[in-house]
DNA sequence: AGACTGAGTGAGAAGCTATCACGGTGCGCT
DNA sequence: AGCGCACCGTGATAGCTTCTCACTCAGTCT
């Protein structure tokens, strides 16, 4: 009892494993169904227990769902943050490359993040915090680009409306960078992930990279 | 009988008729709680029938659906050509405005057309007719523009992958400022309607009116 | 006028979410 | 070491959903 290594009891290690193994069969559940068939009899009968025992571990569909967009969010940021650190100082194109790649890698996680909203929800606090932290990602890659061209009208709206870039020193032409970013790279993912350039013969990677070149070009 | 007006038997008009009623339910609905909530029951009852008498009118939910996507995509091709109708000749700015102003008359409207789809999911030939037809509205306005900047790389790759532009004669640098339209300015849409400037303060207008200004410019 | 087509109904199967009362097990504390 | 409790999992159940089926009735067409 010299030190007690109290962070965890049994119970509640016991807890988490079931926690995040629930979690990883509705991830696979997703992938393949899309989150609005999400079946919490299906994942429990994946792992052999019964419907109602999931109920211990998440106060209903929506709680499981909640928590999966969470995860989805820190996978997201976690992705950005790797992929700006890779290099020496921020970089804009490697945090493209890098939200790519996630994207690409689960395309219904990207929609549980950036799709369709159920009309109702208003996104928990602490998924706008990590919404800040990617924004603070792109907006020091912006910051550390050249400034860009002659200030637009929109770059003086900016001026005055920069309260949810919190205190950072950017510039109104880096905080536009950064929104045109972020518009930009979503419209291109969005449609290509949903399978809207299907018909059409050119290759979105190629036109991921022009968007980015037109980007750090600003 | 000495001319047939066979158009329409009573019985067509009727059925036709409750088919609208019943779409008419489905988007109130759907406008309040989101497609995946849509409930054949909750329509049924709405319109005094019983459950399985919907089945008549629509072989299942997701025929239903289907129906209420393909009326979003001609709604939104109608809108859009009135759109650029308005003016004289093609007027990209006008498109723009009246993709704005559709999506933001009905978002839910927007998202079944654009958002997040169900990975089975493959769009029947006639919305894919619709969707060529967007895009030559799209194709017109860009090639009416003065030809933009230098080629890049992507628009050398546009022009040996032009297949999805039709017999369209827009030169490769109008294929690739129609692409961009279509790209920027679904990226902004789509996050102004589903809420993720909510925190933000800046105006999702001005930042339209600041891409379009940007895509004019080329 | 008679026959047929098709609309609407109630019953019912199968699935889902979610709640409840109940048994058992293992953890922690004395 | 052993007692007690907190917590896990279960079956039953309510209420919802989509969707099928057999049946009835009314309007239409010949």
């Amino acid at each position: 009892m010299a030190e007690t290594r109290a962070t965890t009891t049994p119970r509640e290690r016991y807890r988490a494993q079931v926690r995040t193994e629930i979690k990883e069969r509705a991830w696979e559940q997703i992938a393949t169904t899309g989150a609005s068939a999400l079946s919490l009899n299906a994942i429990a009968r994946q792992m052999g227990m019964s419907g109602p025992a999931l109920y211990r571990y998440f106060a209903n569909r929506d709680d499981l769902i909640a928590a999966l967009i969470r995860d989805a969010y820190r996978s997201l940021a976690d992705a950005c943050r790797l992929a700006t650190e890779a290099g020496s100082g921020p970089d804009l194109a490697a945090l493209a490359h890098g939200l790519r790649d996630w994207a690409l890698a689960d395309p219904q996680r990207y929609f549980l993040v950036y799709g369709t909203p159920v009309p109702g929800y208003h996104a928990p606090e602490d998924t706008t915090a990590i919404t800040h932290e990617i924004m603070t990602l792109m907006l020091d890659a912006c910051a550390a680009l050249p400034p860009s061209g002659p200030a637009s009208s929109f770059d003086a709206h900016l001026a005055d409306h920069r309260q949810w870039a919190g205190d950072h020193p950017a510039p109104p032409g880096a905080l536009h960078r950064a929104l045109s970013f972020w518009t930009r790279l979503h419209g291109l993912l969005s449609l290509e992930l949903a399978g809207h350039f299907a018909g059409m013969e050119f290759d979105p990677a190629e036109m991921f990279a022009a968007e980015l070149d037109a980007l750090l070009a600003g």
